[in-house]
RNA sequence: GGUCCCGUAGCCAAGUGGCUAAGGCAAUGGACUGCAACUCCGUGAUCACCGGUUCGAAUCCGGUCGGGACCUCCA
């Protein structure tokens, strides 16, 4: 299995530190609005990791955060008259709803910041006593001169960063480009630390609860690639400093999504968000795999209803399968994959292989499809259609794909030998009423 | 201003040195069908442009044009 890594920017063979076990962790929204289609880009796709890696037969311990306390979230609580929990946990429980309507799993480890207030204290203090952080009227900051390789991970040299210009000058900071670890503050819900009440900075949480949850190096980290400069440059700077490693073996970033060929933003008005879609999420879950996680993906109305039409398209051939071996009592069939099946399946794995490019793995899902298309139009083709449903089931497993079936009921089946009967029987009015109650249950 | 990425058919998109440049959507011709739907078979590309390296370039190098991201606690 290869992975790029953005830490040394290139695709890497993948080596787990514990054998079998693969230990990720994947930043997490921050929790004071509904998600948008671009916060639902990384759901999906780690998901899709997830997925994978269990098929491959690795147990996989995913983490993935919420952050609850945060100026935007303290912003919102006074907006809406009410407390930052209150909107923490509401939020918490849209993004459930919003990651269960697109199709990833909720069952993974959740932490939140501020159930690790005392991990990322002490993460702080230990800082401070090695000399990589100072305190300087009750806010403490990192001192980034004193990690050499800052920069490893986006590319950038600390004197570009200082020429960036963009940095506002804080009287307090040593150095421009130090970040803070403890904000001092009154607004809003505040923690008390050695150096007075506040809140932690936004860089420290993740770095403290992947040092809490796994006590050390993990073997994935991933997130958006807006993250990639500051957040994750920081977490490496302060876990190098911590415990002079990178944090993570890889470091995986994917892509944004944009509107219109820029990027989503709320002041401009280019924004969706996922609970307002009103589309098939399933079609939207194929479109966001359907290009490769590390480029930009596009959205339009009209791709996205593409992917829409092709998903009803896939339903269609796995549900004619499903009901033909079900009418013809063969679900429990042995499954027959014959050379071609293998061959389609093969290739479905090698494009996970590769980096998880998921646009050449649906590929071999469309021709998956054809494959069971021609099995359905021939006769005596059970046990090849049998063979089909067990792949299609291994690759909708993976990509977190669920076209909705169920076994006939007699009624159902009643139904169809009835209009069968009519149309051998040319009464093709009979057969119509019928045919359209067959259209509607899907099994046509 | 600095750093980086991208430009492949009407649309989306894979491929990053070597057979006739995957696949999908849309369009269109045919087959199947009681009619239809579905499905199947077929039909489309001077790989943004110019120059270079090479036996060979969509792929590597230089330039031009166009688009985008980051340098701001934006997913």
């Amino acid at each position: 299995m290869r992975i790029h890594n953005t830490l040394t920017n290139r695709v890497e063979k993948f080596t787990p530190i514990h054998k079998d076990t693969v230990n990720m962790y994947v930043c997490g929204p921050t929790v004071y609005n509904y998600i948008h289609i671009g916060n639902a880009r990384p759901v999906i796709f780690f998901d899709v990791v997830r997925r994978y890696f269990e098929h491959k037969g690795y147990t996989v311990n995913f983490v993935s955060n919420f952050t609850d306390i945060d100026d935007k979230i303290i912003t919102k609580a006074l907006a809406d008259e009410t407390d930052e929990m209150t909107i923490a946990n509401k939020f918490i429980k849209a993004f459930y709803r919003d990651m269960e309507r697109v199709g990833s799993s909720t069952k993974y480890l959740a932490p939140r910041v501020t159930e690790y207030m005392s991990s990322i204290i002490s993460y702080i203090e230990k800082l401070l006593e090695k000399g990589y952080a100072y305190e300087v009227d009750g806010e403490v900051f990192f001192r980034v001169d004193k990690v050499a390789d800052y920069g490893i991970l986006s590319g950038r040299r600390k004197e570009e960063l200082i020429e960036g210009a963009r940095i506002s000058i804080d009287e307090k900071k040593e150095n421009p480009l130090d970040f803070t670890l403890w904000k001092k503050t009154d607004a809003g819900i505040t923690f008390p630390a050695p150096w007075g009440e506040g809140r932690p900075g936004w860089h420290t949480e993740c770095v403290a609860m992947i040092q809490d949850i796994f006590g050390g190096k993990i073997d994935i980290h991933g997130g958006g690639s807006e993250l990639m400069f500051p957040h994750h440059e920081n977490e490496i700077a302060q876990n190098r400093a911590f415990a002079e490693h990178h944090i993570a073996n890889y470091w995986m970033h994917n892509g944004q999504l944009m509107i219109d060929d820029k990027k989503m933003s709320k002041s401009e008005g280019r924004i969706i968000l996922v609970k307002d879609l009103d589309q098939d999420y399933m079609g939207f879950r194929l479109f966001t795999l359907s290009n490769h996680y590390r480029s930009p993906l596009e959205y339009t109305d009209e791709i996205l209803k593409s992917h829409v039409n092709q998903w009803e398209k896939i339903k269609r051939t796995y549900s004619q399968t499903f009901y033909q071996l079900d009418l013809a009592d063969r679900l429990d069939s042995k499954p027959f994959i014959d050379n071609h099946l293998k061959r389609i399946n093969q290739k479905f794995m090698a494009a996970l292989d590769s980096d998880f490019n998921t646009a050449n793995a649906l590929s071999e899902l469309y021709n998956l499809m054809k494959y069971a298309n021609q099995k359905l139009r021939q006769r005596d083709t059970y046990p090849e259609m049998r063979g089909a449903l067990e792949v299609f089931d291994t690759f909708f497993r993976i990509l977190g794909l669920r076209p909705e079936v169920q076994r006939l009921t007699q009624n159902d089946r009643a139904i169809y030998t009835a209009w069968t009967a009519a149309r051998k029987n040319k009464e093709f009015d009979k057969a119509d009423r019928l045919r359209e109650k067959l259209l509607e249950r899907g099994i046509l």
